[in-house]
DNA sequence: GGATGTGAATGTCTTCACAGCT
DNA sequence: AGCTGTGAAGACATTCACATCC
């Protein structure tokens, strides 16, 4: 089993999803086609990615979908919870602690810091904010897995050393700014204004094709 | 000048943000290899991806920072602002119209929309939150080039279908859902649940190398 | 000398097309 | 007959290496 693309298994995460909504509707079978119609994909790319990682269809008959998602999900590594740490209560930290969708899909917020000491202390679901400043504690106490950042810019650097050396192994990072980190780490960045200053070069693209 | 794939926009875009720092910091002229390493790329990449649009350096000297800003603008589209409606003021949409860091990018939210008649009339910043029944006449007033997407799953293709057939070409979906629009409309998803699953694996990956 | 710009080489991802099961 | 699984082909993206110019 080689190395497998970060699109690959974009794709395969998504026909995790679309797997869940066939199983919920009862049905027992899908074929790539099926997958693919829905996914937005094409059969022999469901199929390719998929055998990336084994067979596990039958010919003639297509996949079973139950069984299919089991597998997906040990593949994925989504078969147990994960525990985060969210480091920024401002708005979209907030926004991002009430947000059902996390917790539904096994990512669980265990703790909640900010370096503002009006608001550490108050509480946040059933989470007292900590302090920044105890950030290495609170990771190593609460088994942080994964570290998502809501701060300021300048900021991310910092944190994001400050929770390597502490163990931590991947990060998601939200603000505007790329920070480096060693190899055994995993950032990823979610930046909005890439994806719109994206986005506006492709709608300008398209105008004059 | 042929088709830039969305990777080396991606980069292009972060290579102005570097540039715009050099600029503030009064640097006239930078390297490939300055951007580079301040990018995390390399500077063959750097010069590759300049040279899609044509060759704005100097041999010997490397690249003018203020002109070389310009052209970026102008080739990836920013050298004017862009006109948002933001559907769905919930957390995460009030947190994204908070967010100052898309004004000061040229982003402008120029209208929010929600479809709770408890929300509706009320403010946010300077802005009446207006009724989603209302998305199509809002979207011409207001003459919104991108509608940015901040409501449940469910009402996204919805949505966006009154969108395209009110003009929008460009949308930004925060749902964790994939919605079809027409080959002359642009549409990026900013999928959170997605990016921490494709995080979690490429965690997992790394553990057993 | 020093950095750009770029064809050529390499590497990676996607699509095709069909053999092989059920 | 139908659909999977997969080598082979093709498209695309990245990296190299060097001729070119200041």
């Amino acid at each position: 089993m080689g190395k497998i693309s970060d699109s690959a298994v974009r794709r395969l995460t998504l026909c995790l999803r679309h797997l869940e909504e066939f199983e919920a509707h009862g049905v027992e079978t899908v074929s790539s086609g099926e997958l693919a119609r829905r996914g937005g994909g094409t059969p022999a790319q469901v199929r390719k990615d998929l055998s990336l990682f084994g067979s596990f269809g039958t010919r003639g008959r297509g996949y079973s979908v139950p069984r299919l998602a089991v597998r997906l999900r040990e593949i994925l590594g989504l078969s147990r919870p994960r525990r985060l740490a969210l480091v920024g209560a401002g708005r979209l930290g907030s926004a991002l602690f009430a947000y059902e969708g996390l917790r539904r899909r096994g990512f669980l917020i265990v703790a909640v810091l900010d370096c503002d000491p009006g608001k550490v202390g108050q509480r946040r679901g059933g989470l007292r904010i900590r302090a920044v400043s105890e950030l290495e504690r609170v990771l190593r106490e609460e088994a942080v897995e994964i570290m998502v950042v809501a701060v300021p810019p300048e900021e991310v650097q910092g944190l994001v050393d400050r929770a390597v050396r502490a163990g931590v192994r991947g990060i998601l990072n939200f603000a505007p700014t790329r920070a480096r980190v060693p190899p055994h780490v995993v950032l990823k960045d979610v930046d909005l204004i890439l994806e719109l200053e994206a986005l506006t070069y492709a709608m300008m693209r398209q105008a004059r094709a």
